[in-house]
DNA sequence: GTCTATATTTCGATAGAC
DNA sequence: GTCTATCGAAATATAGAC
């Protein structure tokens, strides 16, 4: 007999992921203490580890949240008709949550823990396969119609698009001022004249 | 009467700060100890302690003396006759300590680190200014002898290139396998692309 | 290096759902 | 009656101060 709830146990635990992100963004891993997750997610300690082993559990559940969002919202984009057009859908997909002030911090946070976390790079690495891949196969596809230079090896350039959303992350995690939505226009001419240019190169 | 050897004491701190890199790098700042520093050294606490006050400013020289390193071959790479030659030069040079092993990751906990000291942090921003500066006066320079596309501008671009380098760090960092070297033709033929096209775009 | 303070995690109990 | 969610206090581990 089982009188568990599997999606009442679920929202529960995405509950406490919410409130706990909100911490960790702010304060950190380490400086977020158990008792103050508790009290945002307004429930007992012992209840909290009734649905999670550790404080490092629930920092993982963020990003593997944070995945299979992302996972699911890659699918549509990448179904979308052009290739061109898809492959920007997915650039703005994956950027966007950099003008949301909790995603960058949280994201150095996570880059920081990953060093220490075989668990946690494990996730970070496979959710970087993923968009990998995805940017990747849309470069391939968009390179067969013509949209993007055949001369480009995909995968290659994939990694340098991936890495020019990372930096939207990264300066915006340094530098306050820094608005990442207003440099979605230039990201975009980068990637248009990185990735389109014909053949023949002016020296 | 003066009996310290201004050239001395300082080669002696740059002895210490070259120690103290190795570990900051392999191990974090964190978990460095003072202990240890001495001990890559060859010198006593008591001694160490004459020339830092505490840990954390043997870190911040790690990263001033970089600073003033780069800072004086920015000079000579500016001073280029052609300006995007130049242009070429500094993004070597910046790129370049990427391809060490210990560059990576003393960036990354720089990044760290800048977040929770000031002091670091304008070290750091300092450090970025004078790169975004020397960047951008060569972009317009360049842009007037028509080697650029002067419809860009010159500060958002040099944020760009900037952020380009930057991620060979992190990249480097992640990812053991990561081999920034490899990547410095890619990176060369974005900033070509980017830069230099012409006026017109096919969409 | 010891000791204190603080944070994490475990434990046993209670109350309600099925 | 069994199973689960919940609680709050006790025990363990860790970190920081002296």
């Amino acid at each position: 007999m089982r009188t568990v709830d599997p999606a009442k146990h679920q929202a529960r635990k995405r509950h406490i992921v919410d409130a706990a992100t909100v911490l960790f963004a702010t304060k950190g891993f380490e400086r977020t203490t158990t008792a103050e997750i508790c009290k945002a997610a307004g429930m007992s300690a012992g209840n909290l580890f009734h649905y999670f082993p550790n404080k490092r559990a629930v920092f993982l559940a963020v990003f593997e949240d944070d995945r299979d969002d992302k996972a699911e919202r890659l699918v549509q984009a990448q179904s979308a008709e052009d290739p061109w057009q898809a492959l920007l859908e997915v650039v703005d997909l994956l950027a966007a949550p950099a003008a949301e002030p909790l995603a960058p911090p949280l994201v150095m946070e996570a880059m920081v823990q990953a060093y220490r976390d075989p668990e946690l790079e494990a996730v970070l690495s496979r959710s970087n396969a993923e968009e990998h891949a995805t940017v990747a196969a849309l470069i391939r596809k968009a390179a067969a119609t013509g949209q993007v230079d055949p001369g480009l090896d995909p995968d290659g350039a994939a990694s340098w698009v991936l890495a020019m959303v990372a930096s939207l992350y990264t300066s915006a995690a340094g530098d306050p001022a820094f608005k990442p939505a207003e440099q979605l226009p230039t990201l975009r001419l980068i990637l248009q004249r990185f990735l389109r240019a014909g053949p023949k190169e002016s020296s």
